[in-house]
DNA sequence: CAGAAAATATGCCAACTGGGTAATATCATT
DNA sequence: AATGATATTACCCAGTTGGCATATTTTCTG
């Protein structure tokens, strides 16, 4: 068994929700101690720069700053914590939202106590976990990504130079040659140059093709 | 509690593993019950096709067939089954190949039968699972998903008519405005007149941020 | 140090692009 | 019948792009 208790923050605008948290989790087991809970994300941010805890269960609907800010911001705090979502939301864009801000577990209010208390041990030691009801919307977020494969590609380096891989972000950012050339201090001939091997590196006629293939790219893969 | 049982098929090229899961994992949860067990993703395939589990536990390297396309095959035939990717890699790219070809978990071999068993339950909900060890790699996904997202769309549509969106999509697929009224069949001249009508609805000045910002929308929303 | 790779730069040219302006045709809605 | 949205085509123009050939300087690497 573990020796170590997890030590839990709450943030959640409702009394009524926090004392139940306090109530019913450590009953379920008993390694579950919610040190901390919160009214507000502000609140849990200023804890969090005194003390960390192990998991954050994070509401989104607060007062001030929203949960998915304050998962964003304690993210950038700090990379360790756990943050699970618990929320009633589940809409396609709170969850996408709550996962790219950082969150490593999304689970629904009227979610079992002993569930809850299972997510919070698996999600301790790192999981990544999602309610079944909100689970199809990363799968489908998947089969999006699997779109936008590039398979040729497979395992392929383009070898870019560091100069060309400048000169591809600000393609992909819409930048003119001239741009460009002002931008890095260059003659506008030598940018020429540099996207000329770019299209040859990358073996694509135009920079549109170059734009659209290095984000496909970088997408899937480091 | 659950008075179903849960019916699991197992790919698995090693007979022992496969004489191992069928030991353990009912021991652990008299609720599972491992009802075929297959060397290969084919001979898993063919009985899908006779009769359904509710989770199949899947081996990554297979002979023939390999777990990712046995994951992707299944998919295809059946969208309810649910697919626990049960194995010792732990690459970027197998992990990000399995979830877009559709599994529902990624668990590591090592993991205890006691914690498969929570998995396979959860999973069996329709959850979706990441060992520890790879979440990292979702999670990274999503930070990168994040960096291409456009705030400033948020809720927008862009009003593009049937016929701009045709253009749009041969921009972004590298196709110069010659081609495009070649394969649309309309005069170049009016190829443009929708390429202009594009740049001013996404409000942008070239092709370019033209092809990145739909790709980015498109990942991102529907 | 020698050779290779990368970054820098120039000139020319044909093709492509985007802005502006204008006109006609079609179709659904009012 | 009138209106508005869409689709279609044409023309001009300035600016950009990509291909090609070439050349110098810098940096890296063995």
């Amino acid at each position: 068994m573990e020796n170590k208790k997890i030590r839990i923050y709450v943030v959640e605008d409702y009394m009524l929700t926090r004392i139940t948290y306090r109530h019913t989790l450590p009953k379920n087991n008993p390694n579950l101690e919610i040190i901390k809970d919160f009214e507000t994300a502000e609140a849990c941010i200023n804890a969090m720069q005194q003390e960390s805890a192990d998991v954050i269960l994070m509401d989104l609907g607060l007062p001030g700053i929203n949960g998915i800010e304050g998962t964003h911001k304690i993210r950038q705090m700090n990379k360790d914590v756990k943050i699970i979502i618990l929320t009633s939301h589940d809409s396609d864009d709170e969850v996408l939202a709550s996962l790219t801000a950082g969150a490593n577990a999304y689970a629904l209010k009227d979610i079992t106590p002993e569930n809850l208390a299972a997510v919070i041990e698996s999600v301790n030691k790192g999981a990544f976990w999602l309610d079944p009801r909100i689970a199809r919307i990363a799968l489908n977020l998947f089969q999006r990504l699997k779109s936008l494969h590039v398979d040729d590609m497979y395992g392929e380096k383009f070898n870019l130079t560091a100069r060309e891989n400048e000169v591809l972000q600000m393609i992909v950012d819409g930048k003119s040659n001239t741009e460009i050339a002002k931008q890095m201090i260059i003659s506008h001939n030598t940018v020429k140059a540099h996207v000329g091997n770019i299209l040859e590196k990358l073996a694509v006629t135009d920079r549109v093709q170059a734009a659209v293939k290095s984000i496909k790219m970088t997408l899937i893969r480091n």
